[in-house]
DNA sequence: CTGAAAGCGCTAACAC
DNA sequence: GTGTTAGCGCTTTCAG
């Protein structure tokens, strides 16, 4: 039951330790009957190695980071579960970190993984998030940094986005065909690209379509409950909006939570679009139209694009920015008559 | 930018390593002055100690492992919150692990943790697991493992849960309230004695108010497509049900979907309840009945005594079981008249 | 209060 | 194909 080091186990193999290492990493210098040996003493005292005397010595850790805002969200618990299964395929431990959308507490996380914790990090930067100083630093190290769905356009490292401008622009558009004169754009973090460019998606629908849309762009607090009364305040006003673009999932249930105090009929009253990834959109009354992101696959495509830097190493790499289509599953909580 | 060791850090300063490192780490035997001088120096050259180093040393890691099934479930992600934050307070980092119910999954990540790459571990039992060897053996390594929510009784160690006979009581006696004579059970993994006493709950129930009741347990697979056709064909026959109570959140959400294919109306013709911690719950078409458990609050508790005994070290220590409390939450989808 | 020395467990370099 | 040696970067005696 007692842990074994290696070279206890070398020694009742009458072995050195080095020759145990290296038949365990299936080394091509080692004989295949001493391989056998070792590996099935090994299995026997239920040995493996001490993986922080390993990552020491190997200077690296088999370990990576995950660090998002939150995981009760569906974008993001999805997103993980695609890093960590292309984590555990290549035998890797996943660290996770979460921001809460603080920044301080997102730098202070990234200057604590420049230590070698972790050999690389997959981030979906949090709100906050103005400067981009620690992901620079970070990148700079050296160590391999890939961005998901939040991304800085700034740092030239791989990303993994949706095509937010795009997806904003049918969202819109969608709105805008379902008679919608006055659209709520609620955001989630101001200094966020993501949300500029699904924003300016929707202004480039407007344009198209209908010059005199009233479109406001409203900042919205990361606290659900704060939300939820601004949101109310919002649908309170004489000429109140009568369509809402919630550029996160939260940001559309609080709506609907609003509707419900206020006694505001979706769709006769108010039309709800999301950017979401929740499964169950279409049981939710009314069913939630969104834009939906391939959460699992983002997931996926970052770490993979992460484990392709760490595997060639230090070769001159040139950041890749991956574009993956969102979808718009039109639903009731936005039907309409046509307007024109 | 380059990463310092402790060694050049001292001679920055004309100081023995050691004495950098006991500064660093508030040691009592260094003068406020040295003190001071260090921590301004590890701040100017942004220096961390080497975490593989520090720990292949002092043999702890100042990490733990979350075991779960999956994270695409209100109640794991809340939990894992619960867990993080008091991990993050304690200055202790989270490797994450999933299951995804996978009982040979789990003992293989049970088996890699007991090299001492985590200090102790918090898991909620695959469906799947039915040898408790790989738990025993961890526990019996002298590391803690704590159990949350999916516990196995035979093991020795600190377990949350919550009051899960009273809750199936309740679930169950709500059902029969509203008129059910005829329940369906959906479970997952019979060999979760969880379920076991949710079920038990609900009969006890039975025992009580109406001993004509028909109570029929259907163990359902993990994967939710599979278990929707399942509930499909359960919902096909001539006598069907008039309840349901769906054991964890995706059976519920299965039995939703199930009755939109079959226009089966709910509550009308199916009463469902779930044990659940949907936060949107009362946003389904219809408002979907819970028994929802504390899940933050289990993550937290558990984790808290996860670290009491991580602090106390190799005192004796017997395991205690927390119950906490779920709390029925009756919505639209079980509303009926009273029939007795 | 500070420093020197040893060693955690492993693996890479280099001999043999 | 196998063994010897050194050392990854830190912390912990123990000496001064």
């Amino acid at each position: 039951m007692a842990r074994i080091t290696i070279k206890q186990l070398a020694e009742q193999l009458s072995l050195a330790p080095s020759t145990v290492s290296k038949a365990l990493r299936d080394s091509y210098e080692i004989s295949p009957e001493t391989k056998q040996r070792v590996l099935e003493a090994a299995q026997r005292f239920n040995f493996t190695p001490n993986p922080y005397a390993s990552s020491l010595r190997r200077k690296n850790s088999r370990t990576i980071a995950i660090v998002v805002p939150e995981v009760e969200d569906s974008f993001f618990s999805t997103a993980i579960n695609g890093i960590e299964f292309v984590a555990h395929s290549m035998g890797y431990h996943v660290l996770i970190y979460l921001t809460h959308e603080d920044k301080a507490l997102e730098e202070s996380v990234l200057k604590d993984l420049l230590n070698g914790r972790v050999d690389g990090i997959l981030i979906s930067v949090s709100t906050g998030t103005k400067s981009a100083q620690h992901l620079l630093d970070y990148s700079l190290s050296g160590k391999p940094l890939v961005f998901f769905d939040r991304v800085l356009d700034e740092i030239p490292v791989h990303k993994v986005t949706t095509d937010d401008f795009e997806a904003g622009y049918l969202a819109s558009k969608h709105l805008l065909e379902n008679g919608c004169a006055h659209i709520l754009f609620l955001s989630i973090g101001d200094s966020l690209n993501i949300m500029k460019r699904r924003f300016e998606g929707g202004l480039e629908a407007i344009r198209e379509f209908r010059t005199d849309t009233k479109y406001q762009y409203v900042n919205c607090t990361p606290d659900p409950d704060e939300a939820r009364m601004l949101i109310q305040n919002l649908l309170s006003v004489k000429n109140r909006p009568d369509g809402v673009i919630g550029a996160v999932e939260k940001l559309a249930i609080a709506t609907y939570l609003a509707c419900k105090t206020l006694r505001i009929r979706i769709p006769e009253e108010l039309k709800v679009l999301a950017f979401s990834n929740l499964p169950i959109a279409s049981l939710l009354q009314p069913g939630l139209s969104t834009v939906r992101q391939p959460a699992y696959e983002i997931g996926k495509t970052a770490a993979s694009l992460l484990f392709e830097r760490l595997n060639k190493n230090n070769q001159p790499f040139n950041p890749k920015s991956i574009v993956v289509p969102s979808v718009l599953e039109p639903r009731a909580s936005t039907s309409g008559k046509v307007p024109f």
